[in-house]
DNA sequence: GTTTTTGCACTGACCAGTCAGTTCAAAAAG
DNA sequence: CTTTTTGAACTGACTGGTCAGTGCAAAAAC
C-alpha cells in the first residue's frame, strides 16, 4: 500500500516482496472476492513465483489478514491526523468532523479497491479473519466517537446524540457515498463529494436559502 | 422472502421449491460470500436434492441473480410506499425522508442477511451479475433522488443540494448504520437508530440546544 | 554462507454442473 | 370406480476440472 519500512525487523527484499503481493491481493480480492481469488492469480500479478507467497505467508488467509490489518492502520492514522491538525488549528468540533471526512475520502480515492473489500467482508460472519475485522473497524470507529464525544463535552454537539451509532451513520455515509462515487460517478470531483457530505453534515439540507 | 404465487404461470410447488431456495441462498451467501457458498450447501440447507437447484435455476449465479431482483424489488416498493403514505399525509419532504429511513431500517432488520450480501456484493467489478446489480441499486436510489428533487423544486430543500450525491450518501448512512446495528449493537431498538439517523438528516447535530 | 526466490511437479480435497432414473398426483382410458 | 398413462418435479451418484498447499533442488541476491 506503500513502500516504507513499517516494521523493524525484515530486510527490505522480503519487504518490497511483501509489498507487492499486497497490492496485487487487493485488487484480485477486491473484483472477486476472497475465494474467487487464487493463489496463482496474486503470485502472477505480484511477479513472483507461487512459492514466494507460502514462503512470505503462513496462507491465503493470513495473507488477507495482514493486508487488513495493513490498510485499516493507514486509514485510522489519516483520521486521527486529521481530527489532530484541526485541533490544533483551532477548529471546532465541526470542522474536525468536516476534515476527518475529507481524509476518509482522500483515502478512498487513493486506495478503492482495498475499501470496496473492507465493506464487503466487514458485516460477514463465520469467517477465519471475523476477529480481526471486529478490531480494526473498532479502531477506525472509535477515532469518530473520540471527536464526537469531545464535542458534547465542550457544549459544540448536542448532548442528546448518541455517539456509537452516529459515529457509525458518520462513517457509513462516507463510505457509502465515496463508492459510489467511485463507481458510478467518476467524474465528479473529490471537492464535489465533500461538499455535498459537509452539507448533509451541518444540516444545511432543508431550508431553501 | 414471502410465500405468494407471485407470478400466474408456475405451479405452486415448484414456487414453494424455488422459495426455500432463496430462503437458503440468502443466509449462506450473506455469511460466506457467494464463491464460498457451494450448491450442495444451498440444496442441504433447504432440504432439497442438488438436481432441483438445476431444475429451477439454470446456474448457481442465475439463482443468485434472481435472488437480488427478487429482493430489491420488495425494498423498493417499501421505499416507495413510505414516500407516497408521507405524501397523502401531508406531510412534507423531509418528512417522506424520514418516513424512508424508517422504511429501510424495517426491511434491513427483516432481512438483514439480504442487506449484507447486497452490500457486499454492490461494488466489485467484473461479476457476472455487476448489470443486474446496476439495474436494480438505480431502482432504489431514484425512489430517493425523486423525493429529493421534488423537495428541491417546492423549496423545502436547498436548491444546491447535489441530488445523486445526496441521495447515495443517505442510503449508505441508513444501510452502514443499520448494518452496524446488527452486528454490533443488537441490543438498541429500531427507534434508538431510527432517531439518531433522524437527528443527523435534520443537522440537529451541532448546536447543543 | 545465509536468506530469499524460483520453477515445477504433485496431491488430495472440493465443487459446479450433468443425467439416467424415481416419484406421484392428476388426467385419460376403460 | 379402477387402471393406466403422462409429465412435471425431484433425486443423488458421477464426472471433469480446479485449487490450496507441499516438496525440493537449483539459482539469485545479499
Amino acid at each position: 500500500m506503500e513502500s516504507s519500512t513499517v516494521t523493524g525487523g525484515g530486510s527490505s527484499r522480503r519487504e518490497a516482496t511483501r509489498q507487492k503481493l499486497y497490492e496485487a491481493a487487493v485488487t484480485l480480492i477486491a473484483e472477486q472476492g476472497f475465494s474467487a481469488t487464487t493463489v496463482d492469480e496474486i503470485a502472477e500479478r505480484a511477479g513472483v513465483a507461487k512459492g514466494t507467497v507460502y514462503y512470505n505467508f503462513a496462507s491465503k488467509s493470513v495473507l488477507f489478514e495482514e493486508l487488513l490489518r495493513h490498510g485499516v492502520g493507514l486509514l485510522t492514522a489519516s483520521l486521527r491526523e486529521a481530527a489532530e491538525q484541526t485541533a490544533k488549528e483551532g477548529g471546532g468540533t465541526v470542522d474536525a468532523l468536516d476534515a476527518m471526512v475529507r481524509a476518509g475520502l482522500v483515502f478512498i480515492e487513493r486506495y478503492p479497491a482495498f475499501t470496496q473489500l473492507y465493506v464487503a467482508e466487514l458485516w460477514r460472519t463465520n469467517r477465519a479473519w471475523q476477529s480481526t475485522l471486529m478490531v480494526v473497524r473498532q479502531e477506525a470507529v472509535a477515532v469518530v466517537e473520540g471527536v464526537l464525544r469531545e464535542g458534547v463535552e465542550r457544549g459544540e454537539l448536542s448532548d442528546e446524540i448518541d455517539v456509537p451509532l452516529t459515529a457509525a451513520a458518520l462513517v457509513g455515509m462516507v463510505l457509502v457515498a465515496a463508492l459510489d462515487w467511485q463507481s458510478f460517478q467518476p467524474e465528479r470531483s473529490l471537492d464535489d463529494v465533500h461538499s455535498a457530505l459537509s452539507r448533509l453534515l451541518q444540516g444545511r439540507v432543508s431550508g431553501a436559502r
